[in-house]
DNA sequence: GCCATACCGATAAAAATTTATCCATTTGTT
DNA sequence: AACAAATGGATAAATTTTTATCGGTATGGC
């Protein structure tokens, strides 16, 4: 039997993470006119081990890489593209229109990565009705409706903190089966809820740690 | 001997990054009159494995927990606090005043966490020496003497990942030590200087590779 | 004062992730 | 046509991180 590629593999989150990184290197290298590239020569250009990156794409590749040469990048690339969903689109929503939730809500580079927010949610009537960036903003009242009419498997959280739980609840209530997690606390989520944190406190101590560390150790 | 406590144990990058929730949920609890708090309690709240909790915070705490009680809140706030530098303010400068630099600028969370960032660098010369929040705006050449002068420590990357590169290596070249990067890009930094990626594309992928699996099995 | 309970600390086991090695294959060169 | 070099694939080893288990101890109820 032929070895197997891209037949749904088990890849690892540490991977998946990766992915992104590669994809975007590669298409540099595309656009500078290369036809082929090698996991090794990514590695380097990363600054990751060659295996990790040997692993890493012999994971997502349609097809084996030949020797001496690599993989052809068109074909690598598309690869990616499809692992990483860049090819279909994604809705989601956001709820939470603050300086952060603008910032997402405008950002034109997630539509490129398979993402399309369609709408913003907020409590503050004010904000209703307007548009920013082309993104209306509708009060919280019509969150349920707007999930359940649209299908809408994607939930963006940009509430502060201490509102970010009951937020969370209402998504899942509704449907919500993924969630993208801005708000600086852990979510209670049924089993079965995806949900993902994006923590700048959590980066911010690991990197001060370590900084403290190293003074420490060199002086 | 004495179980040895707080000495410079090896505390891994996991650990590290769940410490400030440990911290902001703990600091809830003191707030609502709580004096101690069970490492089993903690885990329950946040939906971790109660054994993982324990470790981590008997790494961390300078006194061993008490059976049926757990930790002194205080005590062990004070700790958490000492070991994430909460306590001692590390100052950084910003590169990139967009809108997610001015974020960053503006937000007053950070000197809860001991960051204090004093001054945002930027290429626009329509920026210089405006205020944002109420950190002044300086013009790129005025990098290296401040770095050199102040002695700062820690660069925050918000420019686009183009220029991320020419950035990081200025700033390396006059003396940072730890980096804070935004920008969607690695960046390559001679050994020993520290970079904490912070990276939206990578967790898109991870969380809707994770739904589109999800939507897949369930089918 | 005695006992059951809840909790911690330590050690061990398991799982996940990264790194190392070996081998086969293709390509470019001579 | 033969050979050397570069590369991916597969397997194994090492490392890191998480989870499980056991024994001991302070606490509160009886």
């Amino acid at each position: 039997m032929a070895t197997q590629h891209n037949t749904s593999l088990v890849v690892p989150k540490s991977t998946l993470s990766r992915l992104p990184l590669y994809y975007s290197h590669i298409r540099k290298m595309q656009q500078q006119g290369e036809k082929y590239v090698s996991a090794a020569a990514v590695a380097q250009s990363l600054n990751l081990n060659p295996v990790l990156v040997r692993k890493d794409l012999s994971g997502v590749s349609s097809v084996e890489g030949k020797p001496r040469a690599g993989f052809e990048i068109d074909t690598l690339l598309n690869d990616l593209s499809d692992f990483l969903g860049y090819n279909k689109v994604d809705e989601a929503i956001l709820v939470g229109v603050g300086s952060l939730g603008r910032l997402i809500l405008t950002n034109k580079e997630f539509s490129s990565m398979g993402l399309n927010i369609t709408v913003g949610f907020d409590k503050d009537p004010d904000l209703h009705g307007l548009q920013v960036g082309d993104k209306f903003i509708l009060p919280m009242e019509k969150m349920e409706s707007y999930i359940k009419r649209t299908g809408v498997k994607i939930g963006i959280i940009t509430v502060p903190a201490d509102q970010a739980q009951a937020v969370c609840d209402q998504m899942v209530e509704c449907g919500i089966l993924a969630i993208w997690n801005f708000a600086f606390t852990l979510l209670n989520v049924p089993q079965g809820i995806l949900v993902k944190n994006e923590n700048l406190p959590s980066s911010l101590a690991v990197l001060s740690h370590q900084l403290a560390k190293k003074l420490n150790n060199d002086k």
